[in-house]
DNA sequence: GGAATCCACGGTGG
DNA sequence: TCCACCGTGGATTC
């Protein structure tokens, strides 16, 4: 798909532009275990048919992984966009400045990259993981998740066992961010399932370069 | 009976 | 060098 991103039926229908709201009204801090911490604000884009919209139409990449005896594809579309890059909406781009404002004093550097999955439907998902980045990574991060599209369920785990998976619903335009020790202490995924959903998208925004 | 969860498999890259 | 990581499908549990 080209750049140029002309309105569609959808977004003629869709309403207003996008507005981000401020982070501090609403944002919620759910404090799991071992300092790992989940703050959640819903609906925090609002008219984001747009963004969404915009997001679809990009140049996205189907990835294939060796997996036993076979390759087989990577069950989400994936786009990487690194702190040079130019966001492909600029509703992204005001994303990223108010959480890097937002989190400046607690996380002592800025958000720079995004990250956006695509998924499709139901069959897509991601796999339980930590986004530790292999043992290089020590120190406690933060990762910014935007979700736009058909609402999918995030689920947390901690790492160490204990069967208490946490579950949050992720609708359009919601925010999540999972800060503290979060990435080390827990594991998080985005389940295969069965209900029939309409595509996903997720961006991620992390204040490190990831190659 | 259907859906969610668990588990084992091994090549790859950091 | 070594070890954590990841997707699938079959088994098991709910």
């Amino acid at each position: 798909m080209s750049s140029n991103y002309q309105p569609s039926m959808l977004d003629l229908m869709a309403g207003p532009a996008p507005v981000l709201e401020p982070l501090a009204d609403r944002l919620v801090r759910h404090r799991l275990t071992a300092g790992a911490w989940v703050d959640v604000l819903p609906g925090w884009l609002q008219g984001s048919d747009e963004v969404f919209e915009t997001l679809l139409g990009i140049d996205w990449r189907a990835d294939r992984r060796q997996m036993w005896d076979n390759v087989v594809d990577v069950p989400r579309l994936l786009r990487w966009f690194g702190g040079e890059e130019q966001l492909p909406h600029p509703a992204l781009t005001e994303a990223k400045a108010a959480l890097s404002a937002h989190y400046a004093d607690e996380l002592g550097e800025e958000f720079v990259t995004a990250g956006m999955c695509l998924y499709r439907d139901g069959r897509d998902s991601v796999a339980w993981h930590g986004d530790t980045l292999g043992r290089s990574a020590r120190h406690d991060t933060m990762v910014a998740i935007l979700s736009l599209g058909s609402p999918r369920q995030l689920s947390l785990r901690p790492r160490a066992g204990g069967h208490d998976t946490l579950r949050f619903p992720l609708g359009h335009g919601d925010l999540i961010v999972m800060g503290g020790s979060c990435q080390r202490t827990w594991e998080h995924a985005i389940l295969k399932t069965a209900k029939p959903v309409g595509p996903r998208i997720s961006v991620q925004f992390r204040p490190f370069n990831v190659a």
